[in-house]
DNA sequence: CGCAATTCAATTGCGCACAACTAAGTGACG
DNA sequence: CGTCACTTAGTTGTGCGCAATTGAATTGCG
């Protein structure tokens, strides 16, 4: 045999996606944390980072930009609108649309909200240019991933 | 000023939580596909991983493998032993332990299993040695942000 | 105009992740 | 021996993620 037997790439297999999938949990668990004074969950806070960036837009850009669908959206805003940070309301203009809009305490949240990146950062134990590195391979790897989700089987060997 | 404006800080902080999260959710969905066929959800499958490897063991051990608790793995177990690919039965010397066992079918369905690490990194686009960086970093970095969850204020310099 | 295809948000159902709590078993110590 | 601290699974409740479906609004096309 060429290939080295199955059970290494069984172990070498939860090495690449495991290694993620925990990362990805361990940042859950440092932003649950931190988030807590602000009274938001990571997702949430998601959104909020949106909302202050761009504004108001409705459900579907917001999903365009963090990957998620209506499905998700849906309960997530009615919280967040619970909370009193946004309000939502269907567009004049196309009434199947719903314009996501924050609210003062919303805009306000932002304040309380700069100093949350930095924390992150700091958790990480990483410098600057190895955060940018690492984004870069993982957005180039999501593209990947995403491109094969829609062409489930290339030609094998 | 010596920092940058407040903005940046929260866009940044964006690029790399979001996208260990994007990648992650990304790797969900090749999972899903090509997982189907063996009747497993990805943590299912990283379960079975585990015994694959080490063979019986119990709750306890399955979750310091996989970081993973009870609240977790007891409803997962139960979907599995429901599918009849393992069997949870009282440890005998322990009665506050479960030993989780394979059932002759979830050994059988390893030699299905072994094709899917191949789909999986084809999927990546990476080779072999990026995908091994990859997962290193990423270790280290669950390592620094677990550190950080149990302790959270490092004193800095 | 009138009708079909499409778009958009919401809902439903299922599974995972995690905190908080319960309940049962074990072991050490007085 | 009895009690008390600890360990181990399980349960409950909340929230996220996604597939599938529903229902309303819009658009396109004859």
């Amino acid at each position: 045999m060429s290939t080295p037997p199955a059970t290494d790439w069984l172990r070498l297999d939860q090495q690449i996606c495991f290694s993620l999938n925990a990362a990805s949990r361990a940042f859950g668990g440092v932003y649950r944390v931190v988030l807590k004074d602000l009274g938001l969950t990571y997702p949430q806070y998601l959104v909020m980072l949106v909302l202050w960036e761009h504004g108001e837009l409705p459900v579907k850009r917001l999903g365009e930009h963090l990957r998620l669908d209506s499905g998700t959206l849906s309960p997530l805003l009615k919280r967040l609108e619970a909370a009193g940070l946004v309000r939502r309301e269907r567009s004049a203009r196309d009434e199947r649309s719903v314009e996501v809009r924050l609210t003062g305490e919303g805009t306000a949240l932002r304040e309380r909200a700069v100093e949350v990146p930095r924390r992150i950062a700091a958790a990480t134990g990483l410098d600057l240019a190895e955060i940018q590195d690492l984004g870069a391979r993982l957005d180039r790897l999501t593209a990947a991933l995403d491109a094969y989700d829609t062409d489930p089987a290339p030609a094998p060997s």
